[in-house]
DNA sequence: TCAAAAAGGCAACGCTGTTGCAAAATAATC
DNA sequence: GATTATTTTGCAACAGCGTTGCCTTTTTGA
């Protein structure tokens, strides 16, 4: 991957928004800009303690709802209970979210992964029951923790 | 299934607590009986509600804690980020969970369920992954609602 | 540049889950 | 069956998360 400067950042960040008809404002670059630098998943705490010095709490929970409507970011299931955001790749658009891939808890530096290349199993379910979504999140050790 | 007496049940809830070396006490009793009655899932919510006129909310936490703990229940996660507990199988004791099956939740009634006979699938992860702990949780229509 | 619209900040609130401590219930011993 | 030791409960208080309403500030678009 190459290296970008803040200005191309910043461009990249000021395009997504504008592709999502989404006003261009100051904590909405600063928390866009921390999910593009970052490979895992953000729990809000992370969030706020980053960009919180900045921003209120509330404008940074109402950005959040903001792109999860837009189809920009995603929401985590994770065992503690904890939500946690990730990017979505180019295919999710508003209210249309398609994450067909797996989670990945590391239990031991706590990051949460979006495993993109891994689609989730069919299911055979007992008859009876139909399938609208299936979640996967997988508990254990990172390829950066091994 | 028999039909049992209040008896019965009162006789089999205080089997499972002596077994797991609990007091017999009214909150764990009542407790325990929601759970037997139920056959999905239950969220503390639920509990509170059914429970909660006789008991305090404080009870109710420690309760359902102490049931984790000895293995008489598990949590299940579920993508509204609201714990739910259901019943172990007889496999689990304490400190060790086996819950090996999958999770339902029915996007009708909002029951959650344990498919008990469908085991967690095999995941492939990429190189440098290890996988401790497989949760998987689908969403669809359950077959009361179909 | 200016008006309309959108977003942010602040204060307040409700809900969830936790902790410490005293009172009550249960278990264990005699 | 009574008495003591142990466990559990209820109460009060608290911290954290997430939400809402309202007013101010920023952004947009004309």
């Amino acid at each position: 991957m190459l290296e970008q400067t803040a200005i191309q950042i910043d461009n990249q960040v000021s395009e997504l928004l504008k592709r999502n008809s989404l006003s261009i404002t100051g904590s909405r670059k600063k928390i866009l800009q921390l999910f593009l630098e970052q490979t895992g998943a953000l729990a809000h705490g992370d969030i706020e303690k980053r960009a919180g010095e900045k921003f209120d709490r509330v404008t940074v929970y109402r950005t959040l709802q903001t792109f999860v409507d837009k189809g920009i970011i995603h929401t985590i299931p994770t065992v503690d209970n904890s939500i946690r955001y990730a990017l979505c790749k180019d295919e999710c658009s508003e209210g249309h979210h398609h994450d067909h891939h797996i989670h990945f808890v590391c239990n031991n530096c706590h990051n949460t992964y979006c495993l993109d290349d891994v689609v989730t199993p069919e299911i055979k379910l007992p008859k009876g029951y139909s399938a609208n979504h299936v979640e996967v999140v997988v508990e254990g050790i990172c390829k950066n923790c091994k």
